[in-house]
RNA sequence: GGAGGGAUGACAGAGCGGCCGAAUGUACCGGUCUUGAAAACCGGCGUGGGCUUGCCCACCGUGGGUUCAAAUCCCACUCCCUCCGCCA
């Protein structure tokens, strides 16, 4: 939620921010019509229930002084008082309820360097990296071995079944068996064991509140996007950035505990409501994947080091594995609802010869901090709403697919690199004919 | 799933219709004293909102209700604790 007083003191600041990202100057005027107008019936409903609240007083003076007559009379001015009361509070509260679900529905603020754009053709590319660019390398060519796709690999070795995943499930529910489930299994640990060092690892609940949905900006946005437990009240978690978001809900932090720097590793649930028919084959677009995510609750000056550390941690992961990749600076038109920047990093599949989104850092601001309450105590005893921060490193299932075919060997087995061998029992290879 | 108990400020813990936004203690901040510290003493010390910046309003788990007036009474819900049942 984007900050009401400042839209109060400066609308043209607001607005010409906001106007980057398409809404419009009649959207921004209504709202600020409605914040006049509950101010007003604001005023009014408190002035009568002060008035309540003092007649009532002199209620109980004139009854301890055994003035009856004085105290009915009283008692009944206090009620009618009441009744108009009771009116304007209503009118307070649904002019309230319609400016905050209004403000709700606005995007954030973009940071003033975000590129404008409409869409993700806009996204603006800041580098790439492969192996060997350092030293003077070229873009990798693959040969024709690692151009097969990786549904055709995972067949082919028995280490991806989405038939079976399907059966279970619905399409885009994939199942990996055998050295394809611990190669997804290895993946995650080598990724939590690098972020040991400064992030505390958290395993959350897969299930949130209506209101924790909220805290994040995912609803009332996203609803069609998530799977609901309507007879609990529940939503699966898109992203762990859901529950680490409201873990500190409604609290204020000390600032010598900042930042709080999180990391966790869940299944992710995405629907995929607008998106039928697109990258519908093996795991390009899946209804459930597992994800690494790491998270930073901070102070505003803090922000810029917190992001470029999980930006960082990112990038490393996909050196680590030797995966080429490309760094987007996402432009206003792509750029989420609560974020006010985004870093896209995107590996190159040789398999289906594609760009694939794998993280996505993001800095809100204050953003998601005000929805969820999140504040801090400053070293001179005021008190300020904190910044989140929050990335992937990384989303497993198209790096699992991005493996198995920048892997792949002329004879069809794959190796792996040798990071993962902890995580695989000293295993580099899969699929290796022993004959 | 059944029975009972509970939820009040950072923490502990009073209050159970009328100057109660809330006693008291601890913690914390400032001051006095001291060479310094501790102790002692004095003062301060929740959050949000509105406007005429001095006042007003809201908040005692959450949501309703009763009343001139609710932390206090009534109803529903949530969570926590104890016991029983079931269970990986």
């Amino acid at each position: 939620m984007i900050d009401l007083v400042q839209l109060r003191r400066e609308p043209d600041v607001v607005k010409s921010a906001l106007a980057r990202r398409g809404v419009s100057a009649g959207v921004m005027d209504a709202v600020l019509a409605l914040d006049v107008e509950h101010r007003a019936l604001l005023q009014e409903s408190e002035r009568l229930r002060s008035e309540v609240k003092f007649l009532s007083r002199l209620v109980g003076e004139a009854r301890r002084e055994k003035d009856l007559e004085t105290a009915n009379q009283l008692a009944e001015k206090s009620r009618q008082l009441g009744d108009e009361e009771r009116g304007a509070t209503e009118a307070t509260e649904r002019v309230g309820a319609l400016l905050r679900e209004q403000l709700l529905s606005l995007p954030n603020v973009p940071a003033p360097f975000v590129p404008d754009g409409l869409d993700e053709n806009d996204n603006v590319e800041l580098r790439q990296w492969w192996v060997g660019k350092d030293e003077g390398l070229e873009f990798p060519t693959y040969a024709e071995h690692q151009r097969v796709p990786h549904w055709e690999i995972g067949t082919e070795l028995g280490i991806l079944d989405l038939e079976a995943g399907a059966k279970l499930a619905g399409s885009m529910f994939p199942l990996y068996r055998g050295d394809g489930s611990r190669l997804l299994r290895a993946l995650g640990f080598f990724a939590l064991d690098r972020h040991r060092d400064a992030y505390e690892e958290i395993r959350p609940p897969s299930f949130a509140l209506t209101e924790t949905m909220m805290s994040t900006g995912h609803l009332p946005k996203s609803a069609d996007d998530m799977y609901a437990i309507e007879r609990d009240g529940l939503w699966a978690i898109p992203t762990a950035e859901v529950p680490l978001t409201s873990m500190h809900r409604g609290e204020i932090l000390d600032v010598a505990r900042l930042p709080i720097r999180l990391t966790a590793q869940t299944a992710c649930f995405r629907r995929e409501a607008g998106a039928a028919g697109r990258d519908t084959r093996g795991l390009l677009r899946v209804h459930e994947f597992d994800k690494v995510e790491l998270f930073a609750y901070c102070t505003p000056e803090q922000a810029d080091g917190a992001y470029a550390d999980i930006l960082e941690r990112a990038e490393s992961l996909l050196q680590a594995l030797g995966l080429a990749y490309r760094v987007l600076e996402l432009c206003t038109g792509d750029l989420g609802t609560s974020s006010a920047r985004t870093n896209d990093l995107e590996v190159f599949s040789p398999g289906i010869d594609r760009w694939l989104e794998v993280s996505s850092v993001s800095w809100y601001r204050d953003f998601q901090a005000r929805r969820a309450n999140v504040r801090y105590r400053t070293s001179d005893g005021s008190i300020a709403l904190v910044h989140t921060v929050n990335g992937s490193a990384l989303a497993w299932a198209r790096i699992w697919a991005t493996l198995v075919e920048t892997y792949r060997q002329p004879d069809g087995s794959i190796i792996l690199p040798d990071v993962l061998a902890p995580y695989l029992g000293g295993q580099t290879t899969i699929g290796v004919r022993t004959s």
